[in-house]
DNA sequence: ATCGGTTGCGTAACAGGTTACATAATAAAG
DNA sequence: CTTTATTATGTAACCTGTTACGCAACCGAT
């Protein structure tokens, strides 16, 4: 079937292209007895704009690029909600890519977005600099930072206060008497994981404990390093007596490893864990863990773009959230 | 700064702007020397064709929708990594939807992909019938069912082949020792829900066990709904012993239940899932479950609608897998 | 009757690619 | 040394909306 197009309505209307156009858009006065018949030929013809043609002259595609490391992980998926909320009700639509923490494929994904000629991205970026977002930010097209940024990063971040997020579930470990306390750090490449770490330091300074390198395991964000990792820490002739772990995927894979080798948690070591889950309360043990407000910074991120999009005064803060500690049994 | 176009590159290049067309797209033989000129024009303007256009005239715009009910939801991530891979492969792109299960929001989308212009899309579809389906199938654009279809559908349907799934998972509690088994069935408007408590009938019936309406007990499909379904289910004066439940929040809202109750599994309840997780083996206790090859469903999707793309004669076949049962601790 | 000022809508250029058709240059054939 | 075939590239129409500019029709005022 042959696609309607806007001359068809007009010709079945009887008026011109660019009054049906007019009509569409609310662009200028049309009488109230023109525009019923366009709007019914529209119907009739079950027409429908074509986006392409539309973004071709006005230059705007009202798509947000959105680039994220894991879809799988409930964070990056609670805010994904958050910034399609959003954005649906101010008619924009989002255009999703996956790195899966790639750098090739973060790198492929800004071309795309670009060519696809994105309104503005809203990036959870695996890349530490600004090399492959710098494309984007010379073209002039708003960026937010969500989850992690980088130094010279001018674009907004939005996310949560990792450094004292992690000094307070570090202290919690703390006040419940622990001193021993090691940490799974993750992947220092990204900020969020170096502040975090940093938290931690924080806190232990604060209390006077010194560090011990041996008891940080740095290493990629996934079960199955969460595991070995744990298994690592564990296995040392002085081992912790807790752990505080800086993402979710690492707290899971820790627990299958504490349970494999048999240890008991929190009796033989006790876990606070960065990110909360809705499993993390019917685990065993449940999960102490540092909540993000994963909806609320989704709903922070798409704002700021769509800000920046129609105001000229770009408002380039970044927004941080805090963690809420939320104390089950593990800790 | 201004976007570069094609005329830039050709004008750099000192050919014409059907020659760039041509040396991009490699859709004419051109003098290696002179497609070198143009490469190298390419390359120091920074061009980058705009999708906009391209689609415009071509009238294809290498985008694949997807629509999913629930982003937050592993599984439906899972699959969506899945086809994301197979595209990104290609050369396509995913525009994501994501409707919560709520048919306004659906309808609302399914029109954004059509003025879009997608080439094809991937639905799990929270409508039973055509009235939503209908308008993209109408134009020609191919369809493929995700998880769910319905009876009158023409698109094929790729998932797993649930009634028999849920006939393995409910023997599996009768060869147990389990006769009172109960089941938490879900939203029965999916096809999905409805095969799989037709599965849970089947099994019963093979086993000669009568049926009682009172232990089956619909609802929507959230952590929340699960949990009170359970309880409801559990405060009965006869109660089951033994749950079948078909979705995976149901299943972690019926463990929380039991957990609130203070009934141990699967001492008072012993309990088969659908959809495995993750989490679901560090929970307390391991649930054993009906797990689905999410990521290779994903994969066939995208395969599909991208060979009806390129194949005049649409293989329309279904794509029915099947569910593995991982026997853990909770049945 | 003439004029200036609305009011309501049409004409056509334009956005940036793709591609059917045309053409200049060279080689091969007569 | 023409004529014809072949090779490599150019010209311009087209895809479908948006919008600057233009114009006819009608109004009240002079």
């Amino acid at each position: 079937m042959k696609r309607v197009t806007m001359r068809d309505v007009a010709e079945r209307a009887g008026v011109s292209n660019a009054t049906v156009s007019h009509v569409i858009n609310d662009t200028r006065f049309v009488e109230e007895a023109t525009k019923e018949r366009v709007r019914e030929a529209i119907r009739s013809l079950g027409y429908r704009p074509n986006t392409a043609a539309r973004s071709l002259t006005t230059q705007r595609t009202r798509i947000i690029g959105l680039i994220v490391s894991d879809v799988t992980n409930t964070f990056f998926a609670e805010i994904m909600r958050g910034i399609e909320d959003v954005l649906i009700a101010n008619g924009y639509s989002l255009m999703l890519c996956n790195t899966n923490e790639v750098l090739e494929r973060e790198e492929y994904y800004i071309d795309i977005l670009l060519r696809q000629g994105v309104d503005g991205i809203i990036a959870a970026a695996t890349s530490q600099n600004w090399d492959v977002l710098n494309q984007a930010a010379k073209l002039n097209i708003p960026i937010v930072m969500l989850d992690r940024t980088f130094d010279e990063a001018v674009s907004p971040y939005v996310g949560v206060d990792n450094r004292h997020s992690a000094f307070l579930g570090t202290r919690h470990l703390i006040e419940r008497g622990y001193s021993d306390i090691g940490i799974l750090a993750g992947f220092q490449r990204l900020s969020t994981m170096r502040d975090r770490l940093a938290g931690y330091e924080d806190a232990l300074a604060a209390a006077n404990i010194p560090l011990r390198e041996e008891w940080r395991i740095d290493s990629p964000l996934s079960i199955k390093d969460g595991k070995r990792a744990m298994q690592l820490m564990m296995k040392q002739p002085q081992r912790p007596r807790a752990v505080f772990i800086c993402n979710n995927l690492l707290s899971l894979g820790a627990l299958m490893g504490t349970q494999e080798m048999g240890l008991s948690c929190p009796g033989d070591v006790a876990i606070v864990g960065f990110d909360d889950h809705p499993w993390a309360q019917v685990s065993k043990p449940p999960l102490t863990v540092l909540r993000q407000p994963t909806y609320a910074i989704g709903e922070t991120a798409a704002h700021k773009v769509l800000k920046a999009l129609n105001e000229d005064g770009a408002d380039n803060t970044s927004a941080l959230f805090n963690c809420k500690l939320i104390v089950r049994d593990s800790a």
